[in-house]
DNA sequence: GCATTAACACGTA
DNA sequence: TACGTGTTAATGC
């Protein structure tokens, strides 16, 4: 059953505390019942830096989420180049159509830095769209952010202005739907954030002295508050 | 020209 | 102390 988390996680794997509870968005939605037998199937894990949740290949067997964190989801990197598809802040869950299909994982996820991980095991996931509306609603909406955001991707790949991958990139990051556990302020390093472009670390600070200056964002120790959100989206450029 | 790596100083948690 | 940031110099496409 467990079979997809590595081992070492596995055996980290704990009960979740009320706060990590709180950070798990789509708990609310339930009512009592449901709400209280997911919470019984939930596990947390803490993962190191570089420590993988999802390997290629292996069977899905939980729908995770982002409790703390930052997570980067990538392709294989030992047959040809590195891609990251997307990074993964607080409040984000992945996995629901690899569940849905019952298939194995598509894509290989990564911790970037110390983070706390939720799994729900692939039988609570399918009983709650059994019994739930509200999660039917919150898996649907989801699944919708996320196409919109590939989309977007797709674009944004074709753009080589660095200035302006940053800001969509960090624009996506700040997704209130798909990641509610960002808000305003994300913690990410810029070397974090280089990782997730494809910039080096030096490029990606002159990037945000950009964007900082067109008063979009506020450069802070350690991550970013963002100040105009719909700003990012559309940042063409500085000049 | 522009981005990358390497290296260093400095400030913060 | 360890880590993150800001900056410069050298190198490569």
């Amino acid at each position: 059953m467990a079979d997809a988390l590595p081992l070492t996680l596995r055996q980290r794997a704990r009960r979740p505390t009320p706060a990590e509870l709180d950070a798990i968005p789509w708990l609310a939605l339930l009512d009592g019942n449901q709400r209280e037998r997911a919470i019984a199937a939930l596990a947390v894990a803490d993962a190191g830096p570089g420590e993988r949740l999802c390997r290629i290949g292996r069977p899905a067997t939980f729908w995770f989420g982002v409790v703390d964190g930052l997570l980067k989801m990538n392709n294989d990197d030992s047959t040809g180049q590195a891609v990251t598809f997307t990074g993964i802040p607080p409040g984000g869950w992945f996995g629901e159509g690899t569940l849905l299909k019952r298939e194995s994982y598509l894509y290989n996820i990564q911790a970037l830095r110390p983070s706390t991980v939720a799994g729900l095991p692939i039988d609570g996931f399918h009983a709650l769209l059994d019994d739930s509306i509200a999660f039917n609603r919150f898996v649907l909406n989801q699944l919708n952010a996320r196409l919109g955001q590939f989309i977007a991707a797709r674009e944004t790949d074709r753009i080589h202005d660095p200035d302006v991958r940053v800001a969509r990139n960090l624009a996506a990051l700040f997704h209130p739907l798909l990641y509610p556990g960002v808000g305003s302020w994300l913690r990410i390093t810029q070397q974090e954030l280089g990782y997730l472009v494809g910039l080096s670390r030096q490029r990606v600070n002159q990037a945000l002295h950009g964007l900082s200056g067109a008063g979009l964002i506020r450069i802070e120790y350690g991550g970013l508050r963002v100040l105009d959100l719909d700003g990012l989206r559309r940042f063409t450029g500085c000049r």
